[in-house]
DNA sequence: CAAGCTTATTGTTTTTTTTACACCAAACCC
DNA sequence: GGGTTTGGTGTAAAAAAAACAATAAGCTTG
């Protein structure tokens, strides 16, 4: 390891958390290590930063790189340089987190030789280098955020209907608990979701329904995004 | 500048907004910088990080070489990167922002040649490199923070009043927005500042009352930590 | 095509939290 | 002892959050 160790002196790189919904599961993507170190291991998609690259230039690079998405919502959420983190040498990684339309991920672009694969957050096993703390941290950022910011509409698909929305609430902001037996977890009141969400007036009425359930249609709806950015320019703070 | 910039190619660094509040005004304590770049500039204070120095380590150490302080509240914010930010080369930087009792901080330690001095975080100048930028993140993310814990505290001297306590709040929360003439900012109402604040039973009242004032002397308060972080324990959540 | 299944949609009441608001008390100064 | 200054207190109205259950719409099945 010397050899590799003189040559590969101090670095710094992005780490991508890259979160999709799926309609039940909140899911990252991940990625299968196809080099040492930790090979075999899954990992978070990351690059060293180029010389001449900003660090969030960076962090779309790779998201482009592995889901051939620009444009996407994208976050920093901290460093991480812990001495050791890196068996290889010095390397600290700025941890972003990034929200996509599952259904916008189609299959690893040819670009990427590696595996890369949807887990649920809930049942994300052990990872690469001190990834598992770098998904800690993006997971509680986006647990604050999303219910500060109307984000959750990155990771829904144009047209959704409002118990799609509450699913993906509830998906993001119950955290499994109590091992099993009763938890408090109860979930979020629909009646009370669906007032609170609707009086934000932010959500247009498509007057359209679903198709192919086999039960009652729910309408569907959009986010209104211009006027989202309107009413923040008047001071509205989004809160659900 | 280029044989600089070929030995200085690549590193990284922490900067730390050290807050501190005197009564009446939240303070950023800065340095003058004695050397180039930006010599003569008012900077946040900081340093590179050591080949073998976590960044949390290397925060931990610009602040007590600068104040002689240890173990004070200390937290980490986010990586500043863009390519040009630093003159010399590619330096990312770590922000940190950390908190001591104002009164902690006598005059510049010998170590330091720099001048340091505090100054009002709402007439700050114009500093070095993107540090303007990185106070601006620091502020937002300690006007948050302050509300979701009792971190406040840590810019008081232990014993405080509630009037101190409520100046504390609205020196943090209040921004001067409009520049001049009637702004909606109208301060905290004091019965309810009060109310909210004694309900969560996390101040204790130490049968004490100030002395040498001109005028009634209020009673004086003690945070109580350990029966905080009881609560915790049990699920609490701070917020003011 | 009727009965049953599944999910969608809707409103009211109660409780809790937040806001607004004004007067007397205590110490010092002169 | 009267004036000045800051400390300390309660209540009522408004707003927000939480608790709670019955009917509607479409599809499936017998």
């Amino acid at each position: 390891m010397s050899e590799v160790e003189s040559f590969f002196k101090s670095a710094f790189s992005v780490d991508n958390v890259i979160f999709g919904f799926d309609g039940g599961d909140l899911k990252v993507l991940l990625i299968q290590r196809g080099a040492a170190p930790y090979k075999g291991k899954w990992a978070l998609p990351g690059d060293l930063v180029y010389p001449n690259e900003d660090l969030d230039t960076a962090a779309e690079r790779v998201l482009e790189q592995l889901t051939g998405l620009r444009g996407v919502y994208l976050e920093q959420v901290k460093a991480f340089g812990a001495v050791d983190r890196h068996p290889l040498g010095r390397v600290i990684t700025i941890a972003y987190f990034s929200l996509i339309k599952i259904s916008d991920y189609t299959v690893t672009p040819a670009s990427f030789a590696q595996s890369a694969k949807w887990h649920a957050v809930n049942k994300v096993v052990e990872l690469a280098f001190d990834h598992n703390e770098i998904l800690d941290s993006c997971l509680r950022r986006l647990r604050r955020k999303v219910r500060m910011t109307p984000i959750g509409f990155e990771l829904l698909p144009p047209k959704f209907t409002l118990t799609e929305l509450q699913h993906l609430y509830e998906a993001i902001l119950i955290q499994p608990k109590d091992k099993k037996g009763k938890n408090g977890n109860k979930g979020i009141d629909k009646r009370n979701f669906r007032k609170k969400i609707l009086s934000t007036n932010l959500l247009h009425d498509l007057n359209e329904v679903q198709e192919g359930v086999a039960h009652r249609p729910a309408k569907l709806y959009q986010f209104d995004r211009s006027k989202y950015e309107q009413l923040v320019a008047e001071g509205y703070s989004f809160d659900i």
